[in-house]
RNA sequence: GGUCGCGUAGCUCAGCUGGAUAGAGCAACUGCCUUCUAAGCAGUAGGUCACAGGUUCGAAUCCUGUCGCGAUCACCA
């Protein structure tokens, strides 16, 4: 309708106006509740054009539409604003051809280009946690949304597998894991902890023992022995403890604590018992292969688990251990060509002060990759595995705008046109009433942990409210996960996620007010709704009351929710979008009847109302990763 | 210090490509289940949109500055 009347204030816009008017200046909103009306036009931006007070410019305008278009069945002009009345036949005919639609909302499928969506980068040396399930639930969701603009996507993530931090979860496994009476050491299927649980236990046994030694070289310092180490890092630390001397602010005494404890850290045998490890991974040692191939193959195991809960899937798979190598020929090339220039001790740079960033290294001096080659490598790389490939977007926290930044603007100068749809998906971090999550301090939240819970909690207050009689054990437990996890996926979707965001236990299992299960018990009564009501016929002629009316506009503007949704890379429209419409469905319910109304044609349309209200919701859960019960 | 982001009700968030009297949810308080699922509905109360300027017919929204919070600025990943 909005599209159909800005047209015609186009093309009328010389009877009207006087001249030709920029679509940019046809301004419609909706009309705000304490109006009559259905539509509003601003006309401020007319006003100078037809030389008359905004209130006569309104009225001339809405006799204008009001005879023009078939179904503003009436106007009012307040303070300047156009309130168009759309009649009531027009929002019963909204519904109709909304029902006829199996797929209200969607676009065809495969009619846009192939993006791929990048949505989880773990680490195989830790399991995970919110912060991640933000990430993968995020990703996840825009994923389903591009799909419901019509866009071919490709899921995928890529897999930190290599490394340091592998190595040293590793070296802590065969040092420090006791050997059971078979002379075995732990392992997943001997101890029953999940693989990445394991794996992630012996990461923090390394970073104890670690810093146990780093602590021994600081002490023995501070009382003057500097016996095993180099004559370098004794001044190192004798300057570092110098500066520290008359500071004042506590911040610059921290900073250069930790510059301190790192010294003292790079000197312990333990690191440079993993950094051997490194070494000998990277030059395919076979017992150091062995290991590392073992110990991920049981953090894959751990994760497809958690992946599975989550309810997400992934069409490809990237894994580091074969990309950290790609990268450098393109660099080389990259010199060749200017792009990039090298330094007398052989690093090569990108000069990037003239785009207002800085300097950036993509090789270091021994020849080796660092992270950005590696992505510059990978990004090329996916193209040649999809040919059809129109754009990448990396769903990763907004701590790294910056590499991102850099990274598209080093391959558009290296000549790919394609940088330009790349789209670095960047969301706030998660914080929790205590604060940060810090796993040095241990306030981390699990993935696992935290999903059971939410489960646990949607168990106990659904057999609280008892609607389960009649269904099977199978069926409950699938209820309960449906609802927690439901719970989970809406709080933690329905903020913009660009923005930082408050994780707060209590309220994510809520589940009265704007959230996931106050949702799907709105489907749950609509279903139950309909297979009371047997056959529900069909409506010509209805007299349709405001609430309905309301209900049907909101319905109508779900198909552009999905179109801005994916503009915009927010699941949080469509979550906001819901709400409102079970809020409306809600109000409409709750005062009216609609078994036991006896106009056939009107109970009728209720039922058609409600069931469309229903197939929306699941539509729109959906695109947020979220099932909903038939019954709760 | 440079760069980027954020600051809206007691709390968590919408609204931000400028438009009417700034909206929800939670928490608090009042009502509503002999009637389709009360995980619901109706209502009351709650605001210097961080602060100060500027642009405009009109600013929570755009610009500048100040304050506060966060991130980032590695031959780390």
């Amino acid at each position: 309708m909005e599209k159909l009347l800005t047209k015609v204030l186009l093309d009328n816009a010389t009877e009207l106006f006087g001249q030709a008017v920029n679509e940019n200046s046809v301004q419609f909103q909706k009309t705000k509740k304490e109006f009559k009306g259905d539509i509003t036009l601003v006309t401020f931006p007319f006003v100078k054009l037809m030389k008359c007070s905004p209130a006569e410019a309104a009225q001339k305008i809405g006799d204008f539409l009001h005879n023009k278009v078939e179904h503003i069945s009436g106007f009012n002009v307040v303070n300047g604003f156009l309130n168009l009345e759309i009649a009531p036949e027009y929002w019963v005919d909204q519904l109709r051809s909304i029902d006829q639609n199996e797929r209200f909302g969607l676009q065809e499928a495969d009619s846009k280009p192939t993006i791929m969506v990048e949505y989880s980068s773990p680490n195989t040396n830790k399991p995970l946690h919110l912060g991640h399930l933000r990430n993968i639930f995020l990703g996840y969701s825009v994923a389903e949304i591009l799909k419901a603009n019509g866009h071919k996507v490709v899921k995928t993530q890529i897999i930190n597998d290599r490394g340091i931090h592998i190595c040293k979860s590793m070296l802590a496994w065969e040092r420090y894991s006791p050997l059971n009476e078979r002379g075995e050491r732990e392992t997943p299927s001997n101890t029953g902890l999940k693989g990445d649980k394991l794996v992630g236990k012996y990461y923090v046994e390394f970073d104890k023992h670690f810093n146990q030694q780093a602590k021994e070289f600081i002490s023995a310092w501070e009382s003057g022995d500097f016996s095993s180490v180099s004559t370098d890092v004794e001044n190192e630390f004798k300057r570092l403890s110098a500066a520290k001397e008359g500071k004042e602010d506590p911040k610059a005494i921290a900073g250069l604590d930790d510059k301190i404890k790192d010294l003292a850290k790079n000197q312990t045998e333990i690191l440079k018992a993993a950094k051997d490890m490194l070494i000998k991974w990277e030059a395919r040692d076979p017992a150091v292969y062995q290991l590392w191939t073992t110990m991920n193959g049981w953090v894959y195991k751990g994760f497809d688990q958690t992946y599975e809960l989550m309810g997400v899937d992934f069409d490809k798979l990237y894994y580091e251990s074969d990309t950290f190598l790609l990268g450098k020929d393109v660099v080389m090339e990259g010199l060749k060509k200017g792009v990039f220039y090298q330094r007398e001790d052989g690093s090569v740079w990108i000069d990037l002060t003239s785009d207002g960033l800085d300097e950036k290294l993509v090789l270091r001096s021994d020849g080796t990759a660092v992270y950005m080659t590696q992505d510059i490598g990978t990004a090329i790389d996916r193209y040649k595995d999809f040919p059809d490939l129109d754009g990448i977007i990396y769903t990763v926290g907004n701590e790294q705008d910056y590499h991102f930044k850099v990274l598209f603007l080093i391959l558009k100068k290296l000549g790919y046109t394609w940088a330009d749809n790349c789209y670095h998906l960047s969301y706030g971090m998660v914080d929790l009433p205590t604060g940060k999550m810090k796993s040095r301090e241990g306030t981390v939240v699990d993935a696992d942990d935290l999903m059971l819970e939410v489960i646990d909690k949607a168990r106990v207050m659904t057999e609280e409210r008892g609607h389960i009689e009649g269904m099977t054990e199978e069926e409950r437990e699938a209820l309960y996960k449906m609802i927690g996890l439901g719970g989970l996926k809406y709080y933690l979707l329905k903020v913009d996620p660009k923005k930082r965001m408050m994780f707060n236990p209590e309220e994510s299992i809520e589940l009265n007010g704007n959230t996931g299960p106050f949702i799907q018990y709105a489907h749950a009564r609509i279903q139950s709704l309909l297979s009371k009501a047997g056959d529900i016929g069909s409506f010509n002629t209805v007299v349709i009351n405001e609430q309905e009316q309301e209900l049907i506009k909101h319905l109508s503007a779900f198909p552009e929710v999905i179109e801005e949704a994916g503009k915009m890379y927010s699941p949080a429209l469509i979550a906001n979008y819901s709400f409102e419409l079970v809020k409306l469905y809600n109000g409409f319910y709750q005062s009216i009847q609609i078994l036991s109304e006896e106009d056939e044609q009107l109970r009728s349309f209720r039922l058609h109302l409600s069931k469309n209200v229903g197939k929306t919701i699941n539509t729109a859960m959906k695109l947020i990763g979220i099932s909903v019960p038939n019954r709760m």
